[in-house]
DNA sequence: TGCTTTAATTTGTCATACAATTATACAATA
DNA sequence: TATTGTATAATTGTATGACAAATTAAAGCA
């Protein structure tokens, strides 16, 4: 294992990701036991400390189990604690597809339950939104803000906390991901009038309480927005 | 800080559940900054190393932002890198319930796209499940885990990865949460015979790549499942 | 063999030290 | 006064050593 380290980030960061890339590679197989964090320390260079730190986190994530003087062992992958958007596919392209597929799900799903439980606080904030996306469209500047603002309300008024933090997450993921890929690949831009125009079609729908029709909104702004990308994920 | 430890699991599990609770309580609001490592571990009576443990794992969720010299930070809880099932709310029945309708929507669509997407091999497997739990239910044994195993062919099915581990994840975490509110307050058991017709339902549909039958077939089972544990979640 | 005891191994926690980085206080200067 | 530069303190990052607690492996014994 003589993983080399460069020096960029802080070290238990990179042996994290090494131990957590060699884990899902199989290198480690679940029930399988890892060196202990002596021989990890040497054969990485550095202090146990750093190991153990390592070590905590992927612990945290449920990857591994330690036990007092038996060791690490990798865990079983269906037992795993925490989710992350962490690249799954080689494919980079591939990737954004499913993750945009995942994103139709959840959008779609959440406008649909927003329709039914908005109150008129959502509804004013949402338009606030709407409004400053609209200047953005007309000022021909970065209206991604108040965009990432307003799929957030959709998710808040839905009232469903877990749906809430989840598509934070998502959505914030998304735009650093296509904020990267548009700087090397050159991605299409997005048509802001389209977008203004699907963002108002589901405003109207939750305004109106009308749950399929939010569901289709939501639907069809994210399968537009992915095929303005150039991505190519199911029309259900 | 004052908070008391109880040495019921390992130290660092207790303050990071503890930081934890403080950060999404709004103790600790996002942009301001921690307590020192020196003063957290006084005011725990413990080491600075397991107080390092514990922010090494908000850190690594993106909870917080350390720089040498500086301190640890809040993050803005828009730019976190991990979603975990942790329970968000107080009352553990509106939690489960929530978990729930978050587990209807994923079952929904991901059996929908497996119904598109499966091949000779899913079917195969899935079966064999159906099969494990039809001769538990005969034997009046525990079906749980081709149970588990059941859904999680169907997410495999669906071909989306993120998908696949989202639910592995939500499912997990529900086996356990069921399980422990049964000890304690002595939840509804299932009615397994429904379960296996639900079950043979979602099969048939996702077999002969009924997209839409496959959505309603899920939606039905979860649905009938958040029922019969005495849950109310949204029928839509 | 089968059981008990002992020793070695390994993680969990503590304490200390120092380097690297940042914040703070303060003096010097224009 | 405002700004700038410098020294000082504070804080995290990393390394090392030590010991307790738990587990495993080995040795000894019936």
């Amino acid at each position: 294992m003589g993983t080399k380290l460069r020096q960029r980030r802080c070290l238990p960061d990179e042996v994290t990701e090494i131990l957590r890339a060699e884990i899902n590679s199989g290198t480690f197989k679940p029930g399988q036991k890892l060196p202990t964090e002596a021989a990890l320390a040497q054969s990485f260079g550095i202090s146990r400390t750093v190991v153990r730190e390592a070590l905590a986190r992927l612990r945290y994530d449920g990857m591994l189990e330690t036990r007092q003087g038996r060791g690490a062992t990798v865990t079983e992958n269906w037992q795993r604690r925490a989710f992350r958007f962490e690249p799954l596919i080689q494919d980079k392209l591939e990737d954004l597809n499913q993750l945009y597929e995942l994103r139709a799900i959840l959008e779609k799903e959440t406008a649909s339950l927003a329709a039914i439980r908005r109150d008129q606080t959502h509804l004013i904030e949402m338009e606030k939104r709407l409004r400053k996306m609209e200047d953005a469209v007309a000022q021909d500047t970065d209206g991604t803000i108040p965009d990432f603002e307003f799929h957030r309300l959709i998710a808040k008024a839905s009232g469903n906390l877990y749906l809430i933090q989840l598509m934070q997450i998502l959505n914030y993921k998304l735009i650093e991901q296509i904020r990267r890929a548009r700087e090397h690949s050159r991605l299409k831009p997005e048509l802001p009038s389209d977008v203004q125009k699907e963002h108002e079609e589901i405003f109207t729908a939750i305004k109106e309480k009308d749950s399929n029709a939010a569901r289709h909104a939501a639907h069809k702004h994210i399968y537009g927005a992915s095929s303005r990308l150039g991505l190519t994920i199911f029309d259900g």
